[in-house]
DNA sequence: AGCAGACATGAATCACCGT
DNA sequence: TACGGTGATTCATGTCTGC
């Protein structure tokens, strides 16, 4: 495959490589590119199946591609395409990578030991994760991206005012919330089944690339997969050079890349919603005093006592349970909430713990 | 320093080892210790001829215990004091350590390349985090925390109800949304300035110790700092031993968790799973009367009917076996808990056989 | 057509005990 | 120690089905 190597002709743009990630790369010329957003292989160490409570099957990424001997074998894969993604870079360039918990500490160190600097890391928290079918861990919520320049002293490309006003005129901070790409956005196949087990949403790229690259900018992933940052890339004016060895992903990527048109502003709009704000759960109230466990909460009659736990839950004589389910159990109800039901005493005052919840609603505002 | 080495002798617990790291850890029995929190030195300034600006000199984290020549140095620092905890922790125990990018992922890799087994990464997710005054990063508004068991096949400790009664009736997310440790929590030193650089705040510690371990465990803190693990512990009737290499610091630390007060029991009894209650057999039920040889089991269509036999087994037209099996084959399912799939009759109402079961423990509670 | 309820699904390192 | 039996466990969202 022949190209110019003048860095002002550059036919690798806005084209898909089809083939193994470091024999592309090889490809590229030295020093071309200005930004590089990797998605590799997480390195999930999936063993056995898992199923629902439900009992239905969870669809596993138990690709090839996603299975190494050891964390070795990874890193050596890692600092592979890291390495040919430097040499690609412009001085000044920068690069992201997303990853878990299962590979993005080994991503990261290999980044420092290279040299790279890291800007930020960014965490995607999601809105709608996969719960914890077992109950045996935390819900797995969130993932991790690495914000890092080629260099420490790089002046790397950081849009700090369009992201403040994208962000309704606040600083964007580490943590974004986004949900899950699902629904029209997921590519299917011809069986209606999702064609890529790993489809990024189109939202996150957007960020990504709205806030450290300018118009014209040529952006590369080495893991192009189904083309969620070519599409963004063309939507906001970029260009981009994509790197993917299936087959079936590129022609995919292509297509939709193709059919990609400048979205609106408003549909980049970060999405300030009650509904993406995390809720103050009870628990929170005892972790910071405003109630205290050993505590006792009162019905609107004060007929009715329960004694506050470490946990958040609420004991009574004979069962024990959220501020909600006891509420519902003393009223012989369906449902309660245990916000407006529940009281403690200020001296002769009777306050419902909703106020308590409101306070620290106030109390996280004014920190803010 | 005396100490005995019998493990059901602890004179090493609730208190607080003043000197370096690694040689008071040398100084802890193995496999005693239930969990390991640690929040290591982490603002690395690699004094590779980079200077930090004259205008933050004053607040920021420049205490000489936070400086390391390179990242070789900081590696080795971490893999001696991460070989330290994980010879004193239990087989089944486990660690946790928080950090920002400048170290968590040299951290995290180290962790897993020692044979830990990472369980989460947990997002601490400031409200009120320092912006970034020079305009040139995303706002810095997260840690990173690794919870850890310390190894693959470790039975760890992890109170999942307690945690979703916590969250309001949800399961806890890998993302904790609180604030800093500000106000009067802070502990100021004469002048009013605070104390201590990085206090962490008493929420996350009561957040930790409430999910992963059980009260009486003991818990070690190996960069004890001002004691927020102390007092955390010592208020949720967990047992701790600190280690600090600062004569202040270990002093404010003694004089703030003598003022802690203990939780009362009741406050500390935690919502419980199905899991830790005993086991009771199907067959107990009907040894104990509550179901007799020879009633009629129904799924909940109650189109599905099965016949309890005298030896605690179940049997249809061409099966019998266990009320779990009968219940899979019934369903063509893999697996089946047959305590929520079978019913009996209770004159219009269909009672699940769990029902009975609670009934039974109730009744052995009541007894003992 | 419109609504209510059932159904499907997402990068997942997802038991434990007794024999 | 390997194996088999018991039995615990889900949230948000989009699509489909049936009335």
């Amino acid at each position: 495959m022949g190209y110019q190597t003048r860095p002002d002709i550059r036919p690798l743009q806005d084209r898909i490589l089809v083939g193994d990630c470091i024999t592309e790369l090889k490809k590229i010329p030295a020093g071309t590119v200005d930004l590089v957003f990797a998605d590799p292989p997480y390195n999930l160490q999936l063993s056995g199946g898992l199923t629902r409570p439900d009992q239905s099957k969870v669809d596993a990424v138990d690709d090839h591609w996603d299975q190494f001997e050891s964390f070795e074998a990874y890193d050596r894969f890692t600092k592979g395409w890291l390495a040919e993604c430097r040499r690609v870079l412009k001085p000044d360039g920068a690069l992201w990578v997303i990853g878990s918990y299962h590979n993005i500490f080994r991503v990261g160190s290999i980044l420092q030991d290279m040299g790279f600097w890291i800007l930020n890391d960014v965490v995607w928290r999601k809105t709608n994760p996969m719960p914890n079918f077992r109950g045996r861990r935390f819900t797995n919520a969130h993932e991790t991206l690495i914000w890092a320049s080629r260099d420490a002293d790089a002046r790397y490309t950081f849009n700090y005012e369009a992201m403040k006003v994208f962000n309704d005129d606040l600083q964007m901070r580490s943590d974004w919330t986004l949900s899950l790409c699902t629904g029209a956005e997921r590519l299917k196949n011809a069986d209606g089944d999702k064609l890529h087990p790993t489809q990024k949403p189109e939202a996150l790229l957007h960020r990504v690339l709205l806030s450290t690259t300018k118009p014209g900018d040529t952006v590369l992933d080495p893991f192009f997969g189904t083309g969620t940052t070519g599409a963004a890339a063309k939507a906001l004016g970029r260009h981009f050079i994509g790197i993917e060895r299936e087959d079936d992903y590129a022609e995919a990527a292509l297509a939709r890349i193709d059919a990609v048109k400048r979205l609106p502003p408003e549909a980049l709009q970060v999405t300030t919603s009650k509904r993406a704000e995390p809720r103050i759960p009870f628990g929170s109230l005892i972790e910071r005093g405003l109630v205290k466990a050993g505590d006792m909460l009162f019905d609107p009659s004060t007929r009715i006592a329960a004694r506050v736990r470490a946990d958040g839950s609420i004991a009574i004589k004979d069962a024990s349970g959220s501020i909600h389910k006891i509420g519902a159990h003393v009223q012989g109800a369906e449902a309660c909430n245990g916000w407006t039901f529940w009281h403690v005493k200020k001296g002769a005052n009777l306050v419902p713990i909703d106020m308590l919840r409101q306070q620290l609603r106030a109390e996280m505002a004014a920190a803010a």
